[in-house]
RNA sequence: ACGGAGGGCCUGCCUGUCGCGCCCCUGCAAGGGGGUGAGGAAAGUCCGGACAGGACAGGGCGCCCGGCUGCGGAAAGCGCAGGGAGGAGCAAUCUUCCGGAGGCCGUAACAGAAAAGAACCGCCGCCUUGUGCGGCAAGGGUGAAAACGCGGGGCAAGAGCCCACGACGGCAGUCGGCGACGCCUGCCGGGUACGGCACCCGGGCCUGCAAGACCAAAUAUACCGGCAGAUGAGGGCGGCCCGCCCGAUGCCGGGGGGUAGGUUGCGCCAGAUAAAUGGCAGGCUCAAACACAGAAUCCGGCUUACGGCCCUCCGUAACA
RNA sequence: UGAGGUAUGGUGUAACGGCUAGCACUAGGGAUUUUGGUUCCCUCAGUAGAGGUUCGAAUCCUCUUACCUCAA
């Protein structure tokens, strides 16, 4: 891990079909700009996330690996406003792909969010 | 210069910083170092393969797809070059069609007499002068399409009826070409268009990596072994015992198929598996660093989307 | 990722390649009625888009777009 801890290994993501479906079933659902945010307590030691992008809001696969990495990037730089672990789910919903500033603040927004709870 | 036609090429590189996948090296580990990392269309999934599973004695018919020629190619609704007929454009050039049949079948709406052996108007002849009989297909009109064009002969009037020239189709021959075919000569032919059929040549079994292969929890269980069991195993009521009720299987071990899940298929310079190539700042080469756009089994094409440059050619205008 | 299908007025659906694309509901107008309903009459509005074949295309062919289904 780097000084600055602005990193996003694979163990910090989520994955498998399981720890997915036990995301959403107990999650709890906040929106937040441009996204909708799906979150629960973490069942790991480290906090993992993923972003969802539905095929329905952007045809192009272009266009929806510019706003996954746009989320993950966002995450990446502000993850230290999170205290304990969680399991993230971020779903974009917005019908256009939009500029890096606007989805950063509503990233940080989520993660504020999130760790009042 | 503007507009257009054809062809070719390219669609980055570097630095700083924060990050990501894979591989290698190092380290007990945390980590550190190095290498490498999307496209010309990766796209649409329109064709053809490889590969995989299923089916399958051998052969024929049928069915489906393709159909000018030569070369390339594993093959292709493939590429290159060329041929014939037609169409678009002032032009450069582009584009559509193409084996085969004098036979058979089907279709040709409306209009029109008639849409395939035609006669409404019309023209001509005869007499018994009529709502007659017969001949003709040049002219008119309809239509997308009407029986080859034009000139002469011929005739009662006419007509490829005959003749010359020409167009079209077929056959034969000389020459040129690997060939499609072309040029020339001679002979023959006369009901159109479109589609299908005999036939000829080439190809085609079906399904697709979510194919397929391997490993393999939990639960139920074929089968095998052991133990207990109508002298009551086990279960229900209950915290336990007694009691009451139901009662022939129960427990343990092995074990095959198989589900979740995992590995493989899956790339020895991309190789993921909820899925990596990015963000920010700046620079360089420069014709430009922009547009269209993101690999998921892999190749060969086609099509569609889209930025830029170069070369050749055509047209218009201006200048020399 | 692979395989397949659909598109016709606002909605649901018909139409051997051939009349002005038919029908039902809806909508608008009118008639009947004291008013409303029912009923009757009239009207509006459509072949997803772009090319091609053809004398002629909703239909046949090619491409594009949108939507849907199936295969863990």
């Amino acid at each position: 891990m780097s000084v600055f801890g602005h990193t996003l290994p694979k163990s910090e993501r989520l994955s498998g079909r399981s720890a997915i479906g036990e995301l959403l079933r107990e999650g709890r659902y906040i929106t937040s700009g441009c996204l909708k945010v799906c979150f629960k307590a973490g069942s790991a030691d480290a906090t993992r996330i993923m972003v969802s992008v539905p095929k329905k809001l952007f045809k192009r696969a272009v266009k929806r690996n510019a706003v996954k990495r746009r989320v993950r990037e966002s995450y990446r730089t502000q993850k230290s406003l999170l205290g304990r672990p969680v399991d993230i789910l971020f779903i974009y919903n917005n019908a256009e792909v939009l500029p890096s500033e606007v989805i950063f603040k509503a990233v940080g927004d989520a993660l504020k969010h999130i760790s009042e709870k």
